[in-house]
DNA sequence: GTTATACTTGACAATAAAGTCCAGATTAGT
DNA sequence: ACTAATCTGGACTTTATTGTCAAGTATAAC
């Protein structure tokens, strides 16, 4: 379970440009995240592609965040240039030998994944571009603030109660 | 952002070996997961490496859990099989032609990839094999009790207020 | 309209992940 | 011992992801 490289440069272009306050050509982006100018040209052609930049070509061109950075989510950004965050629909493909989910009637990983799916999603649909230019610091507090949970290890709440217990 | 399969099958073997109660070959894991033989190999070669199955090689062989299921978190089969949820040290590596971390002092990015490790790291740390016997309705009940946060779209705690308002 | 500057696009190369194959090692039962 | 069942480990193939390259298109400025 791993951030893809395409995931972590859309977030960091955009913050460039968020940054910036304006339009950045292909080369200043690249300069500014240390990274080649032809890699950078990919990304930020896949964020025009999902509508989160616009590009302006021919002389004097560059790019420009579609949107205000604070109405761009996180959400957005991971999910756009990376289709779904998982692809559940592993489920329903082959896996070997036999058709459909090997899973069938008691599935219990499908709604795991899509909770996680979801606990994920909730949390970046919080963050927004904007929020990335807060110094480190002030991102920490920001960000802790963010599903800050009564510890979620006691959800004895459904059926069995057989859980607890890491003793030996 | 995605599971990659050694995570999924890793989850699903396991949670194989629970319900059998006991031993399994990995012609049986095999045939019960719908995956080759050989693939399955691989899977619980990596359990064993990381402690989470035991092996009994020779006739009558096969493999079980190392502990019971409900010691064992997903947390630590997802973090097992594939390392670290994320790689943060992305941040120190070289990104093309700088040297260190592009978003030195004010990388905001840093805390971001960190609370959501921590995020997901908590919610899979409060599930366990065992949990994945449930019938998928009962887990759905387990897991959408887990993280049921208020929301977490109303977090202007810190610093700037200047987000919200995604009006047009 | 010519030129310099930038984005666009598709093809290619390098790398990593996933899956397969096979010869070897180990053990229960005879 | 011998055999059959079973895990083990390395090498190999296939596929997906990343990164690079080059030829092409658009636009502002002169």
């Amino acid at each position: 379970m791993k951030i893809s490289t395409l995931e972590e440069y859309a977030v960091r272009c955009l913050s460039q440009l968020a940054r910036a306050e304006g339009k950045l050509t292909i080369g200043a982006i690249a300069e500014l995240e240390g990274l080649s100018e032809e890699n950078t040209a990919k990304v930020m052609a896949r964020l025009r592609a999902i509508g989160l930049a616009r590009s302006l070509r021919g002389k004097d061109g560059g790019y420009l965040l579609a949107r205000p950075p604070e109405q761009i989510s996180l959400a957005e950004v991971l999910e756009g240039v990376a289709g779904e965050l998982f692809q559940l629909e592993r489920c329903h493909g082959d896996h070997g030998s036999r058709s459909g989910c090997v899973h069938h009637a008691e599935c219990s990983l499908r709604p795991m994944w899509a909770r996680l799916e979801q606990v994920v999603h909730d949390f970046l649909s919080a963050l927004t571009i904007a929020d990335l230019l807060r110094e480190e610091s002030a991102m920490r507090t920001v960000v802790s603030a963010l599903s800050h949970r009564p510890s979620a290890l006691d959800i004895t709440t459904a059926a069995e109660p057989d859980r607890a217990a890491p003793s030996s």
